[in-house]
DNA sequence: ACAATTAGGAACCAATTGGTACAAAACAAA
DNA sequence: TTTGTTTTGTACCAATTGGTTCCTAATTGT
């Protein structure tokens, strides 16, 4: 038919999302982004469209990448009991120790763009919902503790997953890690049915 | 001496705040953030010197009045014990039923500049600290209640302070209402020593 | 009244913004 | 090889960005 693009659609996207999660949207300006994805203006605008929407295919890559490893985490029942696996996602995401601090690219998205921007909010609105359903079903895989009834589930998962991105927030300034051990008290929390 | 400002100080960083607050650093321009405050360009350039000072401004005008009154009531004895006026906290500032949600001033500068702005960072991390404190507080003062330890408070300050932060967050999407009681369960772990 | 001093506002600025036009280049099918 | 189609990169664009200049107006102290 025609001549091939030469860049692969999957690492410019992933580029693309590497630079909007660390510095935003707004701030994010073109040359930055183009140089992000590896594309030079031309090829962006043709396989793109514009800047908005890259930004949403950012989006849809950050769930199918992070927001897919962190379900398949809390829903794997080798790496322990729900409690555990919860607390295992608070460990591998980072709550605070990371030394350049871009947070979680769904609250970034949702604190930016969502009052805005109404395909990020649905966006960003069906990811934490995905992420509050993993851990309700994670809260129902816990043998040997007392299970809760179905609606004290659902306010827990609603809870941790607030709390998730409360603390995605705080630890872009740095200072999360003065009291790190308050991961320590989710466990706690965790155990005792609601 | 000279020519006095026709203008009012405090009135006019009410605005930047307001403006700020909605549409964050980068997507206020300076035409709406002087309409905001109400002054032309040369009053703005001779009181705050460029964009980025009245930014730090609305953030110190954010700690005096609306974290001061947080923590006003989060201390405010008559409003009934600490687990009531934390509850109150998260019912007033509206983490969720809002129509203009506009989130939480502080958690949207940690996020939008705090990993690039030492002095947004640094003012941010205070004030969330403030906010904290005045948890922890509250915390104590829970009487009918079995005391938590220094340490166990300390943790449970740190996750209500980021439970607040993540449903503010969460606000902006404007799916937050779909399940506000779990407003409900923070009752309930309140009263439950941990 | 009169300096001295400062606020206010409009005109202006260079740099950057996101986005477009277009021609050359690279491929596939014939 | 020719033809048709699509990518790629560059030059270009108008609009907007935050910021400056500078003149006029207003006020106070003397």
């Amino acid at each position: 038919m025609a001549r091939p693009r030469e860049f692969d659609m999957d690492t410019a996207v992933d580029g693309a999302m590497q630079i909007f999660w660390r510095l935003g949207y707004s701030a994010t300006n073109l040359p930055d982004l183009l140089h992000a994805m590896g594309l030079s203006r031309g090829s962006f605008y043709k396989a793109f469209g514009d800047k908005h929407s890259a930004y949403l295919a950012a989006l849809d890559h950050y769930d199918r990448t992070c927001m897919g490893s962190a379900v398949a985490l809390l829903s794997d029942r080798s790496k322990g009991d729900g409690a555990e696996r919860i607390l295992k996602l608070f460990e591998q995401t980072g709550c605070g120790e990371d030394a350049a601090p871009r947070g979680c690219f769904v609250c970034n998205a949702m604190v930016e763009l969502g009052p805005h921007d109404e395909s990020v909010a649905k966006r960003t609105a069906a990811m934490s919902n995905r992420l509050q359903t993993a851990i309700f079903d994670a809260l129902g895989d816990m043998p040997g503790r007392r299970m809760d009834d179905f609606a004290s589930r659902h306010r827990k998962a609603a809870i941790i997953a607030r709390l998730y991105l409360g603390a995605q927030a705080m630890s872009k300034t740095g200072n999360a890690d003065a009291d790190a051990d308050w991961k320590n008290l989710l466990g706690e929390l965790l155990d005792r049915p609601a």
